[in-house]
DNA sequence: AATGAATGAGGTTTCATTCAT
DNA sequence: AATGAATGAAACCTCATTCAT
C-alpha cells in the first residue's frame, strides 16, 4: 500500500498547529475560520502561526493534503481485506468511507467540506488534484462493477459518493454508526447492481 | 396548492437587485459573496442595497425564502400531476427537484449552495426552518413510500437528497441532463423500494 | 415686552416638523439625531423634510431659535410681574426659567442640553449669539444686585444658572416640581446677596 | 483610602493611545470623535487601535473608568487631610472636584462631558454606575451636613455639582481659578448651611 | 409638498500578514 | 519559535443630501 502524498515528517509542535487548523476549517469552513481562531486554540498568536506556515492557504493545503491521505489509507486498508472486484469491493470502500469521514477526525471533514471553489483561486487546482486522486479510487472500482443498463458509471459513482458526503451534514452520534448508513445505503442500491456471476 | 411562503409583491427593481443577490450568493458562497459585488453587478453603489434590505444577512433571507418558494412550487406542481402516493410520486417530486436546482436559476441553487452554519447566527434558525419546510414534503412521500426491511425512511431520504444536491456541484450542460440524472438515481434505487401491489 | 428673535409665521406642517425635529434633539442630541429620526415621527421620507428645511444644521438653528424665544418670553413674562431689581427680580426669573426648562416643551430643552460645539462650524456662531442674547437677561439682573464681597457677578451667574440647567439631567415629575427646585436654589443662595436695604 | 477602580498596569503604549483617546473624546464629544481622530494623533492607523481596545466603546469605558478613579482619588486624597464633617469637609471636597475637573486633564472631563446618554447602549449602564460610585462620596458628605430647613439633601448635591460641572463650559485660565471659583460657590452657600456649633 | 431611489463620503471593525524584538 | 504591535485593504453599514418623478 503506497502513500498518495507524504505529510510525514511534521514534528510535533506542527502537528498540533495542524490539528487545530483542520478543527477550526471543519467547524466554520475556510473563509470564517480565522487565523487568530487557530492561534487561540493553541495558546498562541497569530504571528506565531507564519513561523510554521507562510498563509492560511498553506494551512489549508496542509490539511486538506492530511486529510486525503488519512482517508485514502483507511479506505486502502479495507479493501486489502477485500475481493479484488465487484459490489463487495465497492462496499468496503464505501463503508470504509463514511466511516472515516464520521470518526475518523477532522482532517478528512475538511476535505469534504471545503468546496475547492472557497478557498482561494492560488490553490484551488491543487485542492482538486488532491481530491480527484483519490476518487479514482471509486472510479476504478466502478469500472470493474457490472452495472443495471443505463446507469453511467461516473453518475452513479458521484450520486453515491454525493449521498455518503451529505451525512456530514446530519449525522450525529446518536443515531445509525456509520457503517449502518453505508449499509443503509448499500440496501438501497441493491438492484442497481447486478450480481457477478 | 398552497404557497410556503410569500416574496410574491416585490417591485421589479428590488427583484432585479434580488436577482443579482442570489447570482452573488450562489457563484461565490454567502461569505465571499460582498454587498459591493451585488451593487456592481447592478451599477450601483453599496449604499444604495440598503435602501431595499437592511443587511446583507436579509438579503440572504430574501434569496433563500424565495428560491424555497420556487422550488417548493416547482415540486408542488409535479406532484399534482402525479399519483397520490408510491415510488411514482417519488420520483416525479425527485426529478422535479434536482430538475429545478440545476436549470431553475441562482435562487434555489443558494437554498442547496449556503449551508445555514455559513450565515450569521442571527439568521441560521431561520434557515433552518425555510429548508425543514420545504424537505417535509418528502418526508411526507417517504412516510407513503414501503422500503425494504432495515432501510430508515429518514436517512433514506437524507441520503437520496443528499445526492441529488451533491449534483449542484458537477453538473453540466455537456452530460446527462437533470432529469436523466433523476432518472439514474432512480434506476439505483430500484430494489430500495418494494412495488406497490 | 418685545420679541427677541422671530420665528412666528411658520404654517402649521413646518411647526408640525419642527416640532419633531425639536423632540429628537433633545432626546438623542444633535449628533446622534438622525433626519431619518425625525422624518420617521411625522411619517414621512426624508426627502420630505428637505421642502422645508434646507439641512439638518437649518433645522437646528430653527429648534434653537424658537426655543430661546420661547424660554426668553416666558422670562420676561414673570420679570413684567415682578420688582424692577433685587433679588426677588432674579428669583421671579430663575423660576421662570428652570420651569419653562422641565415643563415648556422640547425647544427650551434642546438650547441646553445642546452644546454648540457639537453643532456644526458652520452654525456655531449663532448659536452662541441667540444663547448669549437670552443669557443678557440673567446678566442684567444680576448686575443690579448686590452681591457679597469676593463674588464675581459672572460666576454668580454662571453658576447659578449651570445648576439649573443641570436639573434637566436628572429631573423627574416624580420629585420636587421645577418651582420648588428654584425655591430650595434660592434658599442655599440666601446669604450670597445682601437685602437691599 | 482605597481605590475604585484599577486601571494601574496598562503599559505605556496602551497608555498613550487612552490619553489621546480621553483628549479626543474631552475635545470633541464621543460621538464626533472617530478613531481615526485618535489613531492620527498617534500616527497609527485605525487598524492598530484594536490591537488594544476592542470597540470605540471599550476606549470609552477604559476613559471614563480612568478618570473616574483619578477625580476620586484626588478628592480623597484632600478629605484625608479635612475634617471628618462639616462645610469644610463638604468645601475640600468641592474645591478638589473642580480643581480636577479643570486643571486635571483629559480624563476628569470626559467624565463630566460625555453624557451617558449619548454613548451606546451597551455600556451605558457601565458609565452611570462609575458615575454614581464617584458621586456617591458627595451623598456622604451632604448626609452629615446640617441643611437649613426645607433645602433637599439630594437637590442640593446635584444643583451644587451641576453647578460645579458647568465650570468645564466656560472656565479660561485667565479667569479665576478653579478654586477661587469653589470659593466663589462656597461663599454663595453660605446660608444654605448652618454651622456645627 | 413629498417620495423613493440613489450617492458618496465617512464611520467602525475585521483580518491576513509583516516585522522588530 | 514566538510575540505583540502594526499595517492596509477591504468589509458592512450609516447618513445627510440630491433628484427625477
Amino acid at each position: 500500500m503506497q502513500s498518495l502524498t507524504s505529510t510525514s515528517h511534521i514534528d510535533s509542535r506542527r502537528l498540533l498547529l495542524l490539528d487545530q487548523a483542520a478543527a477550526c476549517f471543519r467547524r466554520l469552513g475556510y473563509q470564517a475560520a480565522t487565523v487568530r481562531d487557530v492561534a487561540g486554540a493553541l495558546g498562541m498568536t497569530t504571528g506565531g502561526i507564519y513561523a510554521h506556515y507562510g498563509s492560511k492557504e498553506a494551512l489549508l493545503v496542509a490539511v486538506y493534503t492530511r486529510g486525503v491521505e488519512q482517508i485514502y489509507e483507511h479506505v486502502q486498508a479495507a479493501l486489502a481485506r477485500s475481493a479484488p472486484k465487484g459490489p463487495d469491493r465497492l462496499r468496503a470502500a464505501l463503508t470504509a468511507h463514511v466511516e472515516f469521514l464520521l470518526s475518523g477526525g477532522d482532517y478528512a471533514q475538511v476535505v469534504i467540506r471545503v468546496m475547492p471553489d472557497e478557498a482561494p483561486e492560488a490553490v484551488r487546482a491543487e485542492l482538486i488534484r488532491l481530491r480527484d486522486r483519490y476518487e479514482a479510487v471509486f472510479t476504478a472500482i466502478v469500472k470493474d462493477l457490472r452495472l443495471k443498463r443505463g446507469i453511467d458509471r461516473r453518475v452513479f459513482r458521484l450520486l453515491v459518493l454525493g449521498a455518503l458526503n451529505s451525512t456530514q451534514r446530519w449525522y450525529s452520534k446518536r443515531g445509525l454508526t456509520p457503517s449502518q448508513i453505508a449499509g443503509c445505503l448499500f440496501a438501497m442500491l441493491g438492484s442497481a447492481i447486478e450480481e457477478t456471476s
